[in-house]
DNA sequence: ACCTGAACACCGTTCAAGT
DNA sequence: ACCTGAACACCGTTCAAGT
């Protein structure tokens, strides 16, 4: 065969891309075939490997997807909130997983090989949701205790992700937990606790 | 070929598990191969289906293991422990997870198609463990509030898990964080001041 | 320059055929 | 009764060959 040229490189790129979001959404990371998404957007398997190089970079493409819609989410969610904002963000952190239970569950069931650093623009990408949360986190910390939103916002989003990681694999359900958000905004709030002065 | 009978079935089981869980050591859910784990035994791929009847049984039988290693260790780490056995069972969550990374991981990796529920022998070495670590919430409880042991157990499981995970996937590092133990011990502490007396 | 698709080395799964 | 291994339908990956 030989050149075809529909489509610009970056045209190309967007294309697989947005089917390959689309296959993951739907058959969910274990079941996720390269060659199914090459299949269904017409073009051969070995076009995904000229525009991606290898399968990890397309799935990092793919997961850099739903870091941004997870950000839009995020903002879209907060726009013209005046209170609880941070109670919102967790709100939506839990609902987005929710709503894109397999995209975003391929976010923490793919790992790079051993000690491989992830790609600039994912990093970015991932911060940018950090520092979105960051932001909330900060505007709940009394000022002399500015200097510990960074931190404290990072172990809160771990903390949330465990409890939203076991209410989506079953562990919660198995465990007989009801709530799952409303557990873990309990223990937002008890960390929030810690810097605010009247412990009652 | 046919019969060889070189083994009873508890004993062929027994093998293949050790050699699975072996392989997931070494290689890691996503590398894990059950046609390796047969050849590495001398047994053809056939008898491992008929011994666990698929792949995801064989997943099961193997992530069971590591839970009856996990327990054994929180057991071992606590035994004769009299002060802190709480901050002892967490700091035995995180080394578990660290001198068994690839094990831990697959603990999560793998899911269960559809709301399929787990064999009943995999729950209960889950709630062995979750009971144990229960034991010793509550006896950081006041007596007023020993009704709050058991969801605040699981929300504390998923708080240091949420932790633990983000440390062992380089979500932590990417984002700067230093002493992830130390942080999910200060939110375990977060927690449990809630229910305790003097909040200063 | 761009794209193809056969070839390769693997998978999980099944099941007729051996002992 | 137990175990095998060929057969099947898939994978990710490479790369010589087409246009």
């Amino acid at each position: 065969m030989g050149r075809r040229s529909d489509h610009t490189r970056d045209e190309l790129r967007e294309i697989i891309i947005r089917e390959g979001h689309r296959q993951m959404e739907e058959a969910g990371f274990a079941r996720f075939s390269a060659r199914e998404v090459a299949k269904r957007i017409g073009y051969s398997i070995g076009t995904l490997y000229n525009v991606f190089g290898s399968y990890d970079h397309l799935i990092l493409a793919i997961n850099g997807r739903t870091l941004d819609l997870w950000l839009a989410y995020l903002e879209r969610r907060l726009a013209g909130v005046e209170d609880d904002r941070l109670h919102v963000a967790v709100d939506a952190y839990f609902q987005f997983a929710l709503d894109h239970r397999h995209a975003w569950t391929a976010l923490f069931d793919f790992r790079l090989p051993e000690g491989e650093a992830p790609p600039e623009d994912y990093a970015v990408k991932l911060t940018a949701i950090v520092d979105a949360v960051e932001r909330e986190v900060a505007s709940e910390l009394p000022p002399e205790h500015a200097d510990k939103a960074p931190a404290l916002t990072r172990s809160l989003l771990a903390t949330v992700h465990g409890h939203c990681f076991f209410a989506l694999n079953g562990t919660f359900e198995l465990l007989g937990v009801t709530d799952p958000l409303g557990t873990a905004l309990e223990r937002v709030r008890d960390a929030l606790d810690r810097y605010r002065q009247n412990r009652e």
